[in-house]
Formats: structure tokens, C-alpha cells, sequence
RNA sequence: CGGGAUGUAGUGUAACGGUAACACGCACGAUUCGGGUUCGUGAGACUCCGGGUUCAAAUCCCGGCAUCCCGACCA
């Protein structure tokens, strides 16, 4: 991708609006732009890192059996009122009519229409166990929207739901779902720390995870060395008794809650009647389970736990580009090793902007933060060189432009 | 939904109650080329909306709306 080709545009300030970082740095970078409270739209650049996150979570998500699928996000009456939900989510959930005064709601999580058309598909213990997921965006009637990409009224979320004929299978394969995460989210370049919980409305307990940063809404008590923690809402004597951890042991630190999982048990199954047939011919009702990650929320708090002064500092994985290519002094050489990047298949901005001056090319670099920075220039070629510098230090090294790929890793 | 703050050009800011200015960005022309170079010219604003006070309102008053922050909420 060409620099001057960009639908986006850096801004050397902030909307003065924005106090949260990663949306400073989002909107000052081009990656995001603001349509009001709690909605943004994602730009070119902004999108590169987000399908990458949506793809380490379904490259993780498959390889425990979790089959992607894509629910509506319209939602009819009936079946939110088979589980009372209709009403009792009214705070929530965007309800409206249609010129018939028919009602309809946009999805806020989709337990309800997922259940309802499992019953489609789940009739005997063959059939079980299952897990489906999606990534899509729902839409949530936040009383207060806040800090950028981390609470908005329309966002996406990856949502996978499964289907279990006893709850041992369930615990087993809830597990199994815990350890996708961790790898989702290091992966993803942050250290989540799976936090016990409250499971709200669904269930007492649940387990969420939780990265620390200030700007977090949640308050957890940490175990640093074991790497695990209490959700301050759920934090008491009795608790940690069961848990059988040592106060003494546990640190109070604020988090971003960028993933969740509950046991549903037969919470949606038993009123929406998703049953099964099991061995000896008895029906009985699915077990359930729903395990939640916001990918937005997830991309704002790598900006939030990974940046500087002068802009993001991208981990590789997510990343919009591999490299960001600078080309000083109009010279040919720079177009070559643009070409040979691409060839290569490695993902390159280039920024071959002639009009700029080099402290500009640079805080924009430095701005958008991809992992490697290289410079062709006047400087450079006289050493036969391009200099190369990672975005996550300081030091600039200088490479022959034959064989600088070498030293790209 | 309670409390607080703020709404002026794409962005950031200014303007005693006297008819909107500056910087960045943008266009054109020079200049410069390793940390937002310098100079010139130019385009760009119903000052959030609606009322009111006044000879005169971006400015004062009332009512909306919007945005941010704190709290409540957070499936």
C-alpha cells in the first residue's frame, strides 16, 4: 500500500473530545473515525488490524471445534419473550416497530435466536456436543458510552455458543475454550488474566478475562505469579475460601474485561425447548454454554497497554502492515525494495510522499506504529544501505539493500 | 438516568456585547530535504439548533440537542 494512496489522513491532534488514548491514537492515525457516542466506523488501516484479530480468534476457535456460522441481527418478539427477555432487556436491547407496528429488536447477544434455531438441527445425543460462533455486531443501548473502542452502542463481538448433552462434557470442553482464549490473547500481543467472577443474570459464576490497564472500568484482586484473579464483585471471605487463595497474595489493579465465558446450563434450553434423546429414550434439555470476545474492545486495549508518546507500537500480529517503508531524498531505490517486499509477500506501507519533510514521514511512522520501520535514503545508499529500526526501540541499524530481508526477523 | 464541563473552518485554538482571527491541514508557486523546513498567494464558518434581551449577540438569558468526564448501569 502506497502512503499517498490512503483514504485516510494522519491529524498531528487529537478531537479534543477524545481523552482516551487509543482513541486519540486510532483517530489521529487514520485507523477509525468517530460517527457519534459509542459508534466509530472502521477505515482502511483501522480494518487491516481488525480482521486480523477476527482471524487469530477463528483460527483458534476451530481448531477446538467451533464452526463458524452468521445469525440475523434483527431479532422478532416471540422469541425473546419465550425467556422473558423481551421486557427485561428493554434497557438494553434497541426495540422498535415497523410501519405494521410490528416489533422487532436488534440483537445485544444472541443465546435466544441461536437456541431457537439449534432446535432445527440438535434432536438426539448424536448430535451433541456442538459449537457455533460468529462475529458480528451487536448493538447495546449503553446509558454511557465511554474511552474510544472499549464501551460502544454498536460493536462487534465474536460470540460462540455450545451445545452439551451433560454438564461433565460441558466442564471439559468449557476448559478447553478457556485455554483458545489465553492463546487468542496472547496471540494478540496482551496478557489477559482469566478472573473469577459474577456471571450475572446468567449464571453465579463465570470466568472472565481481564487485562490490566487504567483505563479499565473493573476492579480485580491479582495473583501476579500465578497469574490468575478475583473480580472485585464477587470478592469475599466465602470466595476465596472455596477458591482456597490467600488474600494476602492478591493485588487490587484496575482491568478491561476483553473476553467472558458462562455456564448457561439449561437456562435457554428448557424455556425455548431445545431438547434431546438421550441413550435409554429419555428427552432431556441441552446444556449450554456462551463464551464472548469484543474484538474492537480488544484492539482498543492493545493501544491502551502498547504505545508511547508518539503513537501506537503495533505487536506483529495485528499489525496493519509488517512494514513501514520510508522513502527520503526521491530516490528510485526505495520503489525496488517496495517491490521486493511485496514480492516476498511481506505487508509493507510505503511511504512515497514527496512532499513531505522526513520529521513528518516519521512521526506519521512512528504515529501509526508497524512493528519495522525502513528508511531509504540519500544517507543510506551512500553505505549502500536502508536503515532499519523496530518500532519498539530506539536503535537504528544500517543493512545492505542486497540482502536486507535477512534482517527483517 | 443523576451531577459537572464544553459546543466557533477538516483538526486544534482566539475574539470587552460592536459584525469572526490564528496555527495545522488543503490548493497553487517558490524553497527545503534525517524528526512535523521556510516564504508568498488562495479557498474554506448560517459561530450546534430554536427562542428571548439589546441600536447591536459567537459573547448575556431561557429551552432543546450533541459530546466528554464522574456516578448509577453493564446479559
Amino acid at each position: 500500500m502506497k502512503f499517498s494512496q490512503l483514504f485516510s489522513k494522519t491529524l498531528r491532534e487529537a478531537p479534543s473530545d477524545e481523552t482516551a488514548i487509543n482513541a486519540q491514537f486510532l483517530i489521529r492515525g487514520g485507523f477509525i473515525s468517530k460517527v457519534m457516542a459509542g459508534v466509530y466506523e472502521y477505515m482502511p488501516l483501522g480494518l487491516r488490524v481488525l480482521n486480523k484479530v477476527n482471524n487469530i480468534i477463528r483460527e483458534e476457535l476451530n481448531k477446538v471445534g467451533g464452526q463458524e456460522l452468521f445469525m440475523s441481527v434483527m431479532q422478532n418478539k416471540e422469541t425473546w419473550s419465550a425467556t422473558g427477555r423481551w421486557d427485561s432487556a428493554k434497557e438494553v436491547m434497541y426495540q422498535f416497530k415497523d410501519a405494521a407496528s410490528k416489533e422487532y429488536g436488534l440483537g445485544f447477544t444472541h443465546e435466544e435466536p441461536l437456541t431457537a434455531t439449534a432446535k432445527h438441527f440438535i434432536s438426539s445425543y448424536k448430535d451433541l456436543p456442538k459449537a457455533v460462533y460468529q462475529i458480528q455486531t451487536k448493538f447495546r443501548n449503553e446509558p454511557r458510552a465511554k474511552s474510544g473502542l472499549l464501551r460502544g452502542r454498536e460493536f462487534l463481538m465474536k460470540d460462540l455458543y455450545s451445545f452439551h448433552a451433560d454438564q461433565g462434557d460441558l466442564d471439559q470442553y468449557y476448559e478447553k475454550v478457556a485455554e483458545a482464549y489465553d492463546n487468542i490473547f496472547s496471540r494478540a500481543g496482551v496478557k489477559a488474566i482469566r478472573t473469577f467472577a459474577s456471571g450475572g443474570l446468567f449464571s453465579k459464576y463465570s470466568d472472565e478475562f481481564q487485562v490490566v490497564a487504567d483505563i479499565g472500568e473493573d476492579i480485580i484482586y491479582v495473583n501476579e505469579q500465578e497469574n490468575k484473579a478475583v473480580n472485585k464483585e464477587v470478592y469475599n471471605d466465602e470466595v476465596l475460601t472455596d477458591l482456597g487463595w490467600d488474600k494476602n497474595s492478591l493485588t487490587e489493579k484496575k482491568s478491561v474485561e476483553v473476553g467472558n465465558i458462562f455456564k448457561l446450563g439449561t437456562k435457554f434450553s428448557e424455556p425455548l425447548g431445545l431438547t434431546f434423546m438421550d441413550s435409554s429414550g429419555n428427552n432431556k434439555p441441552v446444556i449450554m454454554a456462551s463464551y464472548g470476545i469484543g474484538p474492537g474492545r480488544l484492539m482498543g486495549t492493545v493501544v491502551e497497554v502498547s504505545h508511547d508518546s508518539k503513537g501506537i507500537i503495533w505487536p506483529e500480529s495485528i499489525a496493519p502492515f509488517k512494514v513501514h517503508l520510508v522513502s527520503l531524498d526521491k530516490n528510485k531505490e526505495a520503489d525496488e525494495v517496495y517491490t521486493q517486499l511485496q514480492s516476498k509477500g511481506i505487508e509493507v506501507l510505503y511511504d512515497d510522499r514527496d512532499d513531505k519533510a522526513p520529521g513528518e514521514k516519521f512521526a506519521d511512522a512512528d504515529l501509526i506504529g508497524c512493528p519495522i520501520r525502513i528508511v531509504v535514503s540519500k544517507k543510506s545508499l551512500e553505505e549502500g544501505s536502508v536503515e532499519i529500526k523496530k518500532r519498539s526501540e530506539t536503535q537504528a541499524g544500517l543493512h545492505k539493500i542486497d540482502n536486507f530481508l535477512s534482517a527483517l526477523n
